[in-house]
DNA sequence: TTGAAAGCGCTAACAA
DNA sequence: TTGTTAGCGCTTTCAA
């Protein structure tokens, strides 16, 4: 006898939840079979009106809901979607930034309206695969492309649905839904210069994809202003808020001349405004600021700031979207999405 | 297109997916049956190193996961913890409040440190009891009791572990983990008075529980002062930011004195300094502005805000474990949480 | 219109 | 140390 049914069961020892029912109680009741109970709870159409409404009654009298797993093992179904923010083992790191978590949010709402439950995992990249394979989701969101796209491109190729969120870099061997980071960072610098700024600081980490790319779009802006980068003013310390203002801070210390500075994200714009102010200068007329993302409170800070905006419910779409797309098979391209800047006080003397 | 139908198939015909390896494959290829393989892959001490290392070479090498269905339904196991946000059908509002997000956030992080997966759903709290009863999570995290604390406690009484972010209110009939707002919505207030203020104003829709409590505590700092509210002095109207604006200027607008705004959340605070800059008031020497939870930006802001800083990481903690005892049929108590007083410029002249 | 029975992919009791 | 076998809760032929 391998399994222990027929233990006594006891009646209800505390620390021993009541049984849940299944359809065989159900079945049981009602004096019908379970496959009756199952075809009529699913709505088929040769059950009876009045014995699907009895089943459906007593269903819902016992609180009865179908076993989500017994019914995906039997029906190789599967409505769940994991969305990744994967974190480091060494440096592990909470979900901080705004723009990601505000994503996070849309994803849901656009995961709920299709039918779909939706996962949060920090598995790091190079085990996204698993949650695949083990059934556990159809397909894979990864926000962010991190230093891992050998791991993405190892997935994609391995069959995984699989979608990113980030700049698509040439020949990636994986599906990314992203903005047009080059234009982004261009629109900020050339508005910037069209303010008469000359000395333009930029902040962002290099090392990931997509402020590369804006820190390119910054470079032509500049170049096509007949200016070049100064190496002093491209700040890569972005590891916090306190941090980054400590660079700032550092920078208008050296005395080397600023009346700009372009940041990789609001909350980096935030704390750059606050470096700017702790020196004694002010922003705009000192120093003119813009961020990235447009996040929600962009528009009510102090000064409100300038900044290009990335349409996020948008992306939450498109990136759910082309997720459903390859789990039917079909093969998606990447997306860029157009970002838009939006001109605030933070760096218009007007 | 006479040949298509005859022509041998491709090995990789997109939208044929090939079939993911299982247990039975694996065995086949080492030349045992599927128990040895399932023992191996768990670690069970009988098998030999031998051949428990020729097998986990081969599940690796063909991308191999256990199914995780399967396991669950043979094993009645399941590492999977809802975290809802309801949503309310009538009303849909996408997740924004930069508080629930964080929440989110760390919820991903403690739930993943302990093993468990975390669904993010945004099921109506009338149907949250389905998650449990189909398997589909082991419990469940509610995110704000909203308006319907009465499935909550059915649910509850239903025998499904749930644990619910906000206000054990008395007599409530499930496990709440909140902060102490009475203390929060009194120390905020209290301070104020103690900075000369004596036309407070009190941001909050008191249909929601936390809210109503922070008023309590509101009004006993005014008595304690020998004041007593305002009725004007109390704005509801709190759906968005700039909703938020609108009502406080209003506010000022209409001559009732005020020097100092209590606001039941960073963002309305944030939206509150707005309106009494774009009054051309200043904060915090004219009106002194305080803010509830003690976001990250809180402290970047201009000026910086002073704010009741709920303990996001202690309390995501403590949602979970509350969540595994019940899980393993202990029975818990609510939690109140202390809050912090934060004192920045927004309120003090100093 | 309904029931009997097989089996989804896996684990574990029992036997060898 | 390994294999045989039953069965987790469900859906779906096939037969009645």
């Amino acid at each position: 006898m391998p399994d222990d049914k027929d233990r006594p069961a006891p009646a209800q020892l505390p620390g021993q939840p009541r049984r849940r029912p299944q359809m065989v109680d159900i079945a049981r009741l009602a004096g019908v079979s379970v496959a009756t109970v199952s075809r009529a709870l699913n709505g088929h159409p040769e059950i009876s009106i009045a014995t699907r409404e009895r089943i459906a009654e007593l269903a819902r009298s016992l609180n009865y809901t179908v076993n989500a797993g017994a019914k995906n093992l039997r029906t190789k179904g599967n409505r769940t979607v994991a969305v990744v923010v994967p974190r480091d083992p060494a440096a592990p790191q909470p979900i901080s930034d705004p723009f990601l978590l505000a994503m996070i949010g849309r994803l849901a709402d656009a995961l709920t309206s299709r039918g779909y439950d939706m996962l949060l995992s920090r598995t790091p990249a190079d085990q996204i695969a698993a949650l695949h394979a083990s059934g556990t989701a159809v397909g894979i969101v990864q926000l962010g492309q991190w230093h891992d796209t050998g791991s993405l491109e190892a997935a994609a190729r391995a069959g995984v649905p699989l979608v990113v969120w980030g700049a698509p870099l040439p020949d990636i061997g994986y599906c990314c839904v992203g903005c047009d980071n080059r234009e982004g960072g261009r629109l900020a610098t050339a508005h910037l210069l069209e303010q008469g700024r000359r000395h333009i600081a930029f902040i962002g980490d290099l090392s990931t994809p997509e402020p590369a790319e804006r820190w390119q779009g910054h470079v032509a802006a500049l170049q096509a202003a007949g200016l070049t980068p100064v190496p002093a003013l491209h700040l890569t310390e972005t590891t916090d808020l306190a941090h980054t203002r400590d660079t700032v801070q550092r920078l208008l210390d050296s005395g080397t001349p600023v009346d700009g500075i372009v940041c990789c994200s609001d909350i980096l714009a935030i704390a750059a405004m606050a470096a700017v102010r702790a020196h004694g200068l002010r922003v705009p007329e000192d120093v003119a600021v813009t961020g990235y993302d447009d996040i929600s409170w962009a528009s009510h800070a102090e000064p409100p700031l300038t900044t290009v905006r990335q349409p996020i419910e948008p992306a939450a779409d498109a990136l759910v979207a082309a997720l459903m797309q390859q789990a039917a098979g079909e093969v998606t391209a990447s997306i860029v999405l157009p970002v838009e800047l939006v001109v605030r006080r933070s760096s218009s003397r007007g």
